[in-house]
DNA sequence: AAAGGTACGATTGTATACAATAATACGAGA
DNA sequence: TCTCGTATTATTGTATACAATCGTACCTTT
C-alpha cells in the first residue's frame, strides 16, 4: 500500500505548474535569488513561457514549504535557506531517520529487506569502481526503502520532503569518494541491525549516520549557495 | 526576528483561497469526506460560492500537506487521516518537541522566559477555576513560545504545522479536567529545566509530555472522526 | 518648502473562456 | 456475444479578462 503513487512523486513534474514549482525551488535553493527578493507572477511566467495561473499555483506550494512568503495583495518574497537551516534540517532528520529505522525494524517486509541487501551489495561494487552517480542513486534508494518500510505514511512523507530539500547539497557531498564508501558501510550496519531485529541499535546507527553525513558535508565545505 | 509575520499565520485566512483551504482541511480532518472520495473543483467551488481558481490553489496546498492526492488530468482524492496517523504524529512530535526544548534551553530570551512563567502561573489559576477554554489557549501559547525560543525557523515551522494538524483532537483532550492540570504541571517542570539550563532534562520532559498527552487522548477515547 | 490628498500605474485576486485529457458509452465487425 | 474503435461528455490544465488593492508620484494647500 501507498506505493502505486510513486511514479509521480510528491508533486508532478510534467504539468506546467509542476515544472514551474521545481524550477523555482531549484533556483531558490541554489541561491539564484537574493534573500527577500520579490517574485512577480508575470515576470516568472514570461521567463518560463507560461501564463500566471501555473505560476500562482507554484507560488502557493512554495509558500507552504516556507521557501517564499506571500503577503496578500502585495507580493511574494523569497525566504531562501541559510547554512543554519541546513544544519537544523540534518539534526531533525537525524532524530526522524532514527525513528524510521526503529519502526522499519519492526515492520520491514522480506521483499524490502532483500532489496536493501541488494542495494548495499551493489553499492559496494560501484564504490570500488568509482561510479559516483550510481552510488548517489543507490544511497537515495536505500533511504527510500527504509522510509517505505517504516510503515508510517506520516513519517515517510516527512522524511521524503526533507530528503528532497537537501538533495542538492547531498549530491555534492556524496561525490566525495571516502564518504561514498563510508556511507555505504553505515548503511550495511543499519541493515544488519534491522536484520537482527535490534531496533534500538538501528535507531542509534541511523541517528549517527545523519550526523556523520552532516559533519562530512561541513568538513568538505558547504555549497557556496548556503554561505549566507 | 521571524515574528512580524505572525499576524497572517502560515496561510492567510481572508483571501478566498485561504478560506477554501481552511474549510477543506477542516472538513477532511473532521471526517466529512470518505477516504478516497473525489473532490471536484466545480462542485467545491459552487458549494463555497467561488470560482475554480481559488479552489485549485487550495487543492495544491492540501496536496503538499498530504491531505489529498492529485492525479494529473484526473482528479483530487482525499487521503484523510487515520488513528494510526495521529499516533505517528504524536511520536514524531515527541522527538521534535524534545529537540525544541533542548534548543530553547540554549537560546531562550529573557522576555520569552518571562512569558512562559506568566503562562504557567495564569494556567494554574484557570485550571483551579475550571476555565477550560482559556486553559487550552494558554497550552497552545506555551508551546508556541517554546517553538519561537528554539531559534530554528525550520523546527518552528515544522512543529507549528503538526500542532495545527492535531489541534482538533487536542481541543477535546484538554477539555478533560485532570489532563488540563497535569499538562500544566508538566509545562512547569519543563520551564524549570529550561531555567536551570538543563537541556538534557528539558528534552526528556518534553518527550514525555507529548507521550502523556497522547496516552491520555487514547484513554479518553479518540475523536470519533479518527476511528478508521 | 512641507504635509496631505488624489490620481495613476503596477501587481495581485478572482472569474471565466478555451484547450487538452481521460472516462464512458455505444455501435460496428467478427 | 465479445472485442475493438470511435464519439461523446465530464473534468482538469492553461490562458486571459476583469476587479480590487497597494504603492508612488505629483499636485494642491498651507
Amino acid at each position: 500500500m501507498g506505493s502505486y503513487d510513486v511514479k509521480q512523486e510528491v508533486t508532478d513534474k510534467y504539468s506546467l505548474r509542476g515544472r514551474v514549482f521545481h524550477k523555482l525551488r531549484e533556483d531558490i535553493l541554489s541561491g539564484k535569488y537574493e534573500d527577500h527578493e520579490e517574485l512577480k507572477e508575470v515576470a516568472i511566467g514570461e521567463e518560463l513561457g507560461v501564463s500566471r495561473t501555473p505560476v500562482r499555483e507554484a507560488f502557493r506550494q512554495l509558500e507552504l514549504e516556507g521557501l517564499i512568503q506571500i503577503i496578500p495583495n502585495k507580493g511574494a518574497y523569497v525566504t531562501g535557506i541559510t547554512q543554519k537551516d541546513v544544519k537544523d534540517i540534518y539534526m531533525i532528520r537525524s532524530l526522524l531517520e532514527g525513528l524510521c529505522a526503529r519502526w522499519a525494524t519492526e515492520h520491514i517486509s522480506d521483499e524490502q529487506l532483500e532489496e536493501m541487501e541488494e542495494n548495499v551489495y551493489l553499492a559496494k561494487f560501484h564504490a570500488q569502481k568509482g561510479h559516483w552517480e550510481q552510488l548517489a542513486q543507490l544511497d537515495n534508494r536505500f533511504h527510500d526503502i527504509m522510509y517505505e518500510a517504516c510503515n508510517s505514511k506520516m513519517l515517510e512523507h516527512q522524511l521524503k520532503e526533507y530528503h528532497e530539500y537537501v538533495l542538492r547539497v547531498r549530491k555534492k557531498t556524496l561525490a566525495d569518494e571516502k564518504r561514498g564508501s563510508k556511507s555505504n558501510e553505515e548503511h550495511e550496519q543499519i541493515l544488519e541491525a534491522i536484520k537482527a531485529k535490534n531496533a534500538e541499535l538501528a535507531e542509534k546507527l541511523a541517528n549517527k549516520h545523519m550526523i556523520n553525513a552532516y559533519e562530512n558535508m561541513v568538513k568538505n565545505g558547504l555549497n557556496e549557495a548556503y554561505k549566507n
